[in-house]
DNA sequence: CAATAATTTGCAAGCGCTTACAGTTATTCT
DNA sequence: AGAATAACTGTAAGCGCTTGCAAATTATTG
């Protein structure tokens, strides 16, 4: 890569000025005559002067760039979250560096140590476990970082979530309402936090509460095939009523059921407790906990600029409102 | 951000060398004496010193990020292909800073500009256009950049595609001899390159040749809920077959036609253009072209690597195999 | 063992920008 | 008008690293 073409030197020069009075027009700097301004701005559309936000990044120690880590770039759950966050990420204007660490080349926290290198002024953490290590990297570099759409476990970064155990128990009542007594919860990653902590006691604790057994907890089931082969299990175990984190897990669910031909949701009910576009095109459409990933996105971008502006953030850990939106999945829609 | 805790000074201190030969081992170059380089990543290691990777990229002008430019991160179509860019990119030790355009907050070359600010190494651009401004700022600044799943008008940058026009060619020939002859195309933007010199052509193309006449072009349908609206106007111009450029608009084709009581693929044939997992867990499953999507963005990452590092590449206008994937939404599968 | 070549190392000049601080000019006030 | 104050501009020291070049060291050779 050659030299770079037109620097804040030459605008300088040809605008009779010193570098710093360009600098300071350039990030806006009110110290500067609107004279001067005038003549430097103009030097700086002659010339098409841009300047290099490396040399910036270096002697400002702000590179206005945010990490963004994320599990699965293919899984809509974190697209959308992802999309929120991109919105506000430009409106403060910060650029997003995205590392998935699905990739089993490098470890997470080579991953996120590369991100920290490259001296991202924040980040954002999508994925539903934060190792040690990489919570340690987090501090020792004093990087502000938001979860969103998962949780730490304990609770030491700020996070946007919605209150899933709420969700959770409110799904269970819908289908135990419709007479559904053999309920079971699908999930991925029992050690998720937000499963460890949050939907398996919100099962156990409806199921106890209800006196309906120690029911059945489906763990690992993270992706259509996961589903569609997890239901002969769940009719030999005689479930009536699910609840499965990922939609498109649930819609796997939904096609073995078809495919064998049992009706839902009289045989059984699904509500799938993360809904994407994908819930809502399947046919029948589910039954979902829509969580507003959108706008968890933002907001945990949002909050991540005042943390690195160092302003001062109320609430810490966001709850966002949920729906529970019945569709074709569940009986009474 | 308070100053950088450890830098190349403090190693090069206590290792009792030069920064030059710190520099030289954190780069991996020969000219160190073996038991030099020992000495020297053992202060590494305990110092935990991590180089700044801005300080890097202003000495030697090479971030090593490359820019991706990408319209919609919640189509899986774009999702899919920067999966297949991100792992090759991670191979290659870059990191991604991913601009998404669709936002009208930021004019398109604006978010161009800053990522060239950003000096980053090369782009993979996944737009359907490529706007003169872009292209002349690429230009411009001779950055490498490497069109995937799309190409420019004048076939000016690198691209990595499949050949559109005979994969079309071969759906439509699949409907035709399923004795479908009221065939139709469903586009959305009808000026996106692949689109206005391949997809309609190809149509028009076999329309004339098989003397089925002028036909229907729909175009701007985008989503599911056009795709929802658009099967009325197909049902009142008799179609009996139709490509679909995205799997999400075909779903909605394929919803509004149950919904109205038909059968799929018996009274509507509907393949779509580009599947993702969206094709395959619908019921019934879409009859697809399947872009290696995937594998079309690792190569696009692949070429660019080479493009950034001067290599000679052979073939710039890369066209990697398809499949036509029959399922239940045409007859014959 | 000196002479020459090859290998290691260090020096120092950047890379393009920000930002205290000091210096200069313009404005206000008495 | 002259002092005090405010507004503006320039100087120069970095930010943390790379890299061409020269110096120093070590290896090779006749």
């Amino acid at each position: 890569m050659h030299k770079q073409e037109v620097t804040i030197y030459d605008v300088a020069r040809e605008a009779k000025v010193s570098m710093a009075t360009v600098s300071r027009v350039v990030n806006g700097n009110n110290n500067v005559r609107k004279e001067t301004r005038d003549r430097v701005m103009k030097v700086i559309n002659r010339l098409h002067y841009q300047p290099n936000a490396v040399a910036q990044g270096l002697a400002s120690k702000r590179t206005t760039t945010v990490g963004l880590i994320v599990p699965d770039l293919t899984n809509l759950y974190f697209a959308e979250l992802s999309k929120g966050i991109d919105d506000i990420a430009l409106l403060y204007k910060y650029n997003i560096i995205m590392t998935s660490i699905e990739n089993r080349l490098m470890k997470e926290d080579q991953a996120i140590q590369s991100l920290l290198n490259k001296q991202v002024d924040g980040v954002i953490y999508m994925s539903n476990r934060l190792p040690r290590e990489a919570a340690d990297a987090f501090k020792r570099t004093d990087t502000p970082v938001v979860l969103a759409g998962t949780k730490d476990n304990r609770e030491e970064f700020p996070s946007v979530t919605i209150d899933y155990k709420k969700a959770d128990t409110e799904a269970f009542n819908l289908m135990y309402n419709d007479g559904k007594k053999n309920l079971a919860l699908v999930i991925g990653d029992p050690k998720a936090v937000v499963n460890d902590e949050n939907r398996i006691p919100a099962y156990k604790q409806f199921m106890k509460e209800h006196n309906l057994g120690a029911g059945h907890v489906y763990t690992g089931i993270k992706d259509h095939s996961d589903g569609y082969n997890i239901y002969s299990q769940l009719v030999k175990d005689g479930i009536d009523g699910v609840v499965v984190t990922r939609d498109i897990t649930a819609v796997g669910i939904l096609n073995s059921a078809m495919d064998a031909g049992k009706k839902i949701p009289e045989d059984l009910e699904i509500v799938t407790a993360s809904a994407t576009q994908i819930a809502s095109v399947v046919c029948p459409a589910l039954t979902a906990i829509r969580q507003p990933l959108y706008d968890m996105g933002a907001v945990a971008m949002r909050m991540l600029t005042k943390l690195m502006n160092s302003e001062k953030v109320d609430n810490i850990h966001m709850e966002l409102p949920y729906e529970l939106l019945k569709k074709q999945s569940t009986l009474n829609h």
